[in-house]
RNA sequence: GUGGGUGUAGCUCAGUCGGUUAGAGCACUAGAUUGUGGUUCUGGGGGUCGUGGGUUCGAGACCCAUCACCCACCCCA
């Protein structure tokens, strides 16, 4: 039997309702707020994403499915869906037409890791980016939206907190870090060491116990940002409070993508196990001249849908459409007239083998059909078909020439 | 990539020290006054015991390999 490549899982039925129902939720908020939809390549070139991502981070490090194409051009599929939108800016030039663009996606990302609950090789993110607004308010913007959708969803959250500096800050801070982990240096894990020197900040979010005691005295991140980031990380928590939306402040938060600058924030489950986070997001104000557009403020976030996936409250399902069935063969003819009728405004679903009266009801239950329309011997004479509204309980006799005239 | 656990019917799981025809519940299907659903009762169908080797007179059970899933590390959404 050939099976599904490890970590690659098929969506059907109910899982697939409950998907699509996060979907319209997420999507249906999300024009709400003033986003457009935008699809870009599952297929880019790897450089965009090392231009990107970074080669410093593991996504890019050791995660990606890259592979030369028949036209040998080096090219991976995505493992993440900012970067192709922001290739998809810089491309149709919108940032040289300038103004504000803001755009949302779905779709599935992979990643070559080894899976476990909540960590798949195709895996699927809805997430929306905004270019232009520099203002710290589209900051607040992305995490209110993040929030009305899991309140929507019915999905309770912690969400943590951190600003990263800017170019201003940032680099100053990364050297006082540097002296400092330098200073505690034949103490801290081998993976530190490693981070020391490619991308130090990463050593704040370590796992290991023993770095994390030595990193208490660490200069921290927000200890050390400049007026401008001071400010604007303020008024964030004070609109975050205005809208009662609660948050911790986490010094550690560094998200795992390079391209992160000022705001950072992560949204996270305890109910899903040790892979916990389910949306994450901020500003990546240098992003889209990295890609060579036209320096443009931007922020973002995505949200992982399979995580989201077992803690979605569905609504109560309600009965709808119509089951058709016949009790003798040749009703067979006459009640798929019928569901070609129905179907055009309705739901219907036909039933082919003959069966009794009971058998019929009983899959009309099964499906949820609102009603259960059947044509037997009794019909076939009167040339009428049968049908019983299930949840008021009544039936009728209808004529076939009345039937959805 | 590292460490640990699990794999028996469509689903959830029993299966004793290795022993003869592998079980239950749910689901499916058919009946229970011959045309009235969601309850009950009775019957029926459905299994290469994840896959491939090995040990043994005999393997669902023991051993090895492999694949998949789960948990933790790591990483991230």
């Amino acid at each position: 039997m050939i099976q599904s490549l490890r970590g690659m899982n098929d969506i059907l039925s109910e899982e697939y309702e409950r998907f699509e129902y996060f979907l319209s939720v997420a999507s249906t908020i999300a024009k709400r707020y003033g986003f457009h939809y935008i699809e870009t390549p599952l297929l880019e070139e790897t450089a965009l994403f090392k231009r990107s991502v970074g080669e410093s981070s593991d996504i890019v490090g050791k995660e990606m499915y890259q592979f030369i194409d028949k036209g040998e051009n080096d090219v991976c599929l995505r493992p993440e869906g900012t970067a192709g939108v922001v290739r998809a800016f810089v491309q149709h030039k919108l940032d040289k037409k300038g103004g504000i663009h803001r755009f949302y996606y779905h779709g599935p990302m992979f990643r070559y890791e080894r899976p476990q609950k909540g960590r798949l090789r195709e895996f699927h993110q809805f997430g929306v980016e905004s270019f232009g607004v520099d203002s710290v308010y589209e900051d607040a913007l992305m995490i209110m939206m993040v929030a009305d959708i899991l309140k929507a969803l019915g999905i309770g959250y912690r969400l943590k907190l951190n600003s990263l500096g800017d170019q201003h800050c940032m680099p100053e801070y990364r050297k006082k870090l540097v002296t400092f982990i330098e200073s505690c240096d034949d103490a801290i894990c081998g993976d530190c060491e490693r981070r020391k020197l490619i991308n130090p900040i990463r050593v704040l979010d370590c796992k290991n116990e023993q770095c994390q005691n030595l990193y208490t005295n660490a200069p921290k991140l927000l200890d050390n940002l400049c007026d401008g980031c001071q400010n604007d990380f303020d008024t964030l928590k004070t609109i975050l409070d205005q809208h009662n939306i609660a948050y911790e402040i986490d010094t550690n938060l560094v998200r795992g993508l390079d391209y992160y600058s000022k705001t950072a924030f992560e949204f996270v489950s305890d109910n899903i196990g040790s892979q916990s986070a389910i949306a994450g997001g901020g500003r990546y104000d240098r992003l889209i001249e990295f890609l060579d557009g036209k320096p443009t403020p931007a922020v973002g976030f995505a949200l992982g849908i399979e995580r989201l996936m077992e803690l979605i409250i569905m609504p109560e399902p309600v009965r709808e459409g119509y089951y058709l069935g016949a009790m003798d063969v040749a009703a067979l003819i006459p009640i798929l007239l019928c569901a070609e009728k129905i179907r055009r405004s309705d739901k219907a679903v036909v039933e082919y083998e003959p069966r009794s009266l009971k058998a019929h009801l009983k899959g009309a239950d099964r499906i949820n059909a609102r009603y259960c329309a059947v044509i037997g011997e009794n019909e076939l004479t009167q040339n009428s078909i049968w049908v019983k509204d299930l949840v008021e309980k009544t039936e009728s006799l209808i004529p076939l020439n009345d039937f959805f005239v």
